[in-house]
DNA sequence: ACCCAGGGTCATA
DNA sequence: TATGACCATGGG
């Protein structure tokens, strides 16, 4: 029942409230940092976004001009600087492509959600996670993203077995919840924010918001 | 010293 | 289709 997967939700949010999400001034910083974050510690996307933006390289002209090596080097505090310049540049290809390259956000009036996803998904680099992450947080279509996290807890609170795919995770919260944009950015971001503070260093259960509805020792 | 981040691709079976 | 190796910096 849809309340199952809303309690969760309403606890997150009362606990750490509106996260703001996604952190990024334009939507094509949005879609940057959404390739660069895979994988990838979140400090440290801001720290290559950065010098991308010091050196007015934060646009597709300029991704695509600039070398290979050169481009590795303004994103190297970003992890995977090699792989994350090769996907930068389809990324950027493709933002060219569909005429869109000042404008990401505008891929919105263009084709259907499930149209938008599949073409995202052809793209070098982009996966589901990060193809959803641009679909709502530069898009604001309401695809739920999931993540490892969402796997893991919503396991451990008995609401998943645990060994469902990615798509299969995603279509069950979509059917679950309302589709509704707001929501979806609020609680993927709230399930991160969840995660920082009682997933690492340790998994740990004291002070967890979940923990009156969790059935296990710890998220 | 060790673990892991707001994943995805590619080679192999 | 399903694993496993690989990519790499920086903070705890």
């Amino acid at each position: 029942m849809t309340t199952d997967f809303l309690t969760p939700f309403e606890r997150l949010l009362e606990r750490f409230g509106p996260q703001h999400w996604w952190p990024g001034e334009t939507p094509f910083e949005v879609v940057v940092g959404a390739m660069l974050t895979q994988n990838t510690a979140w400090g440290n996307v801001e720290k290559a976004i950065d010098r991308l933006k010091a050196a007015d390289t934060l646009n597709c002209r300029a991704i695509l001009t600039l070398a290979d090596a050169e481009l590795a080097d303004l994103i190297r505090p970003a992890g995977y600087f090699n792989v994350k310049t090769k996907r930068l540049k389809a990324l950027c290809q493709f933002l060219v492509e569909r005429g869109v390259a000042e404008t990401p956000e505008a891929l919105a009036g263009q084709d259907t959600l499930p149209g938008l996803r599949h073409d995202l998904l052809a793209v070098h680099g982009i996966g589901e996670e990060t193809a959803d992450s641009i679909l709502l947080y530069a898009l604001n279509l309401p695809g739920f993203v999931v993540d490892a996290y969402t796997h893991r807890i919503f396991g451990r609170l008995g609401l998943l077995a645990g060994t469902e795919s990615y798509a299969a995770i995603k279509a069950l919260f979509e059917a679950k919840l309302p589709a509704d944009v707001s929501l979806y950015n609020e609680y993927h971001a709230l399930i991160v924010r969840l995660a920082k503070d009682y997933c690492r260093p340790r998994p740990r259960c004291a002070g967890c918001p979940l923990h009156p509805i969790c059935p296990t020792a710890s998220i």
